[in-house]
DNA sequence: TGATTGATGTACT
DNA sequence: GTACATCAATCAC
């Protein structure tokens, strides 16, 4: 396999920012994870959402600080894992404003690298299209090698697990164009459920779901909310 | 000490 | 479209 230079990681002030900040800044950077045997994986963050600190009623924070959720509260730019249905993993990225007391980002979708032949291995379904190999929250942890072990790492100081910058220059197609709609499965949330902090990157053949948004009468719309261009 | 609950994915009809 | 695996965290006694 080709040597690929690791690239740098992003620094903490990326990270201490508010979660739906983060979140936007974060869609197109690259997750790196450096696993004895598989060497470097990596793949680009295609979808996320933001989760606020305890006074968001789908965050994990919201029942305050706990041997889970303490990552959460804990300085921005560190990894919080948790599972979930009993199941899967799921990778978050602690990111809060200095002085908030808690946020983060859930990675929802990744476009599987560098490593890609590793991840599809990794994957319970290795006949998957490289597409829809990290199509949802459960599928970027198994694709990744991403587990409980590395809730709490520090994602700023490089290998084994951290974030770096866009790989790609996006500017020739629409996947510069942000796609926003309610988070996924947390309608026990009341008002916050239908707050607009899923984003995703237009385009993109790896969303863990489509992206629809209710009009004022109810109904689903047809069209994916837009927003604006970065 | 026991019961319920998910920020889901997969197999099956 | 529906069923269900599978379990840590959390909450109700």
């Amino acid at each position: 396999m080709r040597h690929v230079q690791a690239p740098d990681p992003l620094s903490r002030a990326f990270f201490a920012r508010s979660p739906i900040v983060v979140a936007e800044a974060l869609l197109g950077t690259l997750v790196c994870h450096r696993l004895s045997g598989d060497g470097l994986l990596t793949a680009t963050i295609e979808e996320v959402e933001a989760y606020f600190g305890p006074a968001d009623l789908a965050s994990h924070a919201r029942a305050g600080r706990t041997a889970r959720t303490r990552p959460m509260f804990g300085p921005p730019g560190h990894a919080y894992v948790y599972r979930l249905y009993g199941v899967h993993w799921a990778f978050n990225v602690v990111a809060h404003e200095p002085g908030e007391d808690a946020g983060a980002v859930l990675v929802r979708a990744v476009l599987p690298v560098a490593g890609v032949e590793a991840q599809r291995l990794r994957r319970a379904r290795p006949h998957d299209r490289v597409e829809r190999l990290g199509a949802g929250p459960g599928r970027v942890c198994q694709a990744l090698g991403i587990t409980g072990d590395d809730s709490g790492r520090d994602l700023t100081a490089g290998a084994p697990l951290w974030i770096a910058p866009p790989p790609f220059a996006r500017d020739d197609d629409e996947s510069r164009e942000v796609l926003v709609g309610p988070r996924v499965n947390v309608a026990y949330a009341g008002e916050w459920a239908d707050r607009p902090y899923r984003l995703g990157l237009a385009g993109s053949p790896a969303l863990s779901r489509p992206f629809v948004t209710p009009s004022p009468d109810g109904r689903a719309d047809s069209r994916p909310a837009r927003h604006h261009r970065r």
